[in-house]
DNA sequence: TAATTTTTTAAACATTTGATTAAAATATCC
DNA sequence: GGATATTTTAATCAAATGTTTAAAAAATTA
């Protein structure tokens, strides 16, 4: 009985947009929020409750279970995360270089409003393999996309994937580190998104010497 | 009047090493393990004691707490990811050239036996910064380190982190990335390692190209 | 070998935690 | 405005989980 409302509710969206903040958007959102900080199973259902204001058996009337509720969160940040990067991969128009250029560009400033993906994503993943997205076919996409044609026409002697762990890991990999760097005041968080700024620059001439060097 | 036990047990060792694999050491190992593969939240600590084939009470018995065993078993990966790099980054007499060579060396050495160690510990001090390690002076460290005056030296218009978030980007992310390419099937381990054992002679000439790019 | 200490075990405890229930409050519909 | 449906609440449940206990087993000592 309980969860055909959720149904009831959804199509009853279509025809009368929820005014303001629903309840069920006030739990996602905060399950945003705390997932990200804390990840799956160091998050409490308790917690998002908390952070959203509600009664914690709401969280299971809309969501059904703490998991199911995961699965949407981690659906939208995976997206996020793969969304970003994959139609700049098989753009037939861009150089190689362009690309290199959009995804220092684009992801820098994705990850500068959300910094915590990086490692939400890559330690969930870790954790619980089997919580995730089974079918990202990453290397049917990789493998096909016009980014992985020029990397091989450019540089036929090396792996393509060595190349894009490269290009990954000088965009990613900084805000992985950021809590370390923060932690440990080797940066604060305006010098940090400073920095991350001039990489955006700055990378796509590292990698087009990367992509030199012999 | 347990614990005090913890006392004398260490200090028979050091007259009557125990002959074969002890009962405290069968936990720790067990400890590194699942903690490694799960992280501190996702860890049960009957877990633990299955994994060491030991009746769960001996874990308290020995360790007092899961969050005890845990602070043992960081700092201890806390130390091997760390300190592989701090003391290559503070010697006088090598080159900056020589000292990325290195850091790729021997960090690429080290992953590829724990492959799991970056994503462990830099998820957990997401996760958990209080049950960290606080006093990494990494500012301190890295501030007064040859490294970064070398760094400095040569780039002096780059901030040191810059660079040194670049040479770990290229160094570390591939192994933070590698469930991601090895569940898509984009790689195999095999295959995996081959490629990092590549790039120890990769990345330092990568990373003279980024030191020579304008 | 008897006494004592140390280690191990099975059982249980106290809390935490995800989930459910039944009733109350609120909104919607005719 | 009254009936019906939906949403919210407080209380509770059952299972999971970190930890403790008390007794048994094993090792050590004298």
């Amino acid at each position: 009985m309980v969860y055909l409302q959720l149904k009831r509710k959804r199509m009853a969206k279509k025809i009368k947009p929820e005014s303001d903040i629903s309840t069920e958007e006030k739990i996602k959102e905060a399950a945003r929020i705390v997932f990200m900080k804390k990840g799956f199973s160091a998050t409490r259902t308790r917690d998002i409750a908390e952070e959203a204001g509600i009664n914690l058996a709401l969280l299971n009337y809309y969501f059904r279970s703490k998991e199911k509720l995961f699965e949407l969160v981690m659906m939208e940040k995976f997206q996020a995360f793969f969304g970003v990067i994959f139609p700049i991969l098989n753009d037939a128009n861009s150089t190689l270089e362009q690309k290199v250029e959009l995804i220092a560009d684009r992801y820098i400033t994705l990850l500068t409003e959300t910094p915590d993906l990086p490692i939400f994503i890559l330690s969930e993943i870790r954790t619980n393999a089997d919580r995730m997205i089974e079918n990202v076919r990453l290397d049917k996409i990789l493998g096909e996309s016009q980014f992985v044609k020029q990397l091989h026409a450019r540089r036929p002697d090396m792996h393509p994937v060595q190349l894009i762990m490269s290009i990954l890991g000088l965009v990613v990999f900084p805000f992985i580190m950021r809590p370390i760097l923060v932690q440990s005041k080797s940066t604060d968080d305006k010098m940090f998104n400073a920095m991350m700024n001039e990489r955006k620059a700055w990378i796509p001439k590292w990698f087009n010497s990367i992509l030199n060097a012999r």
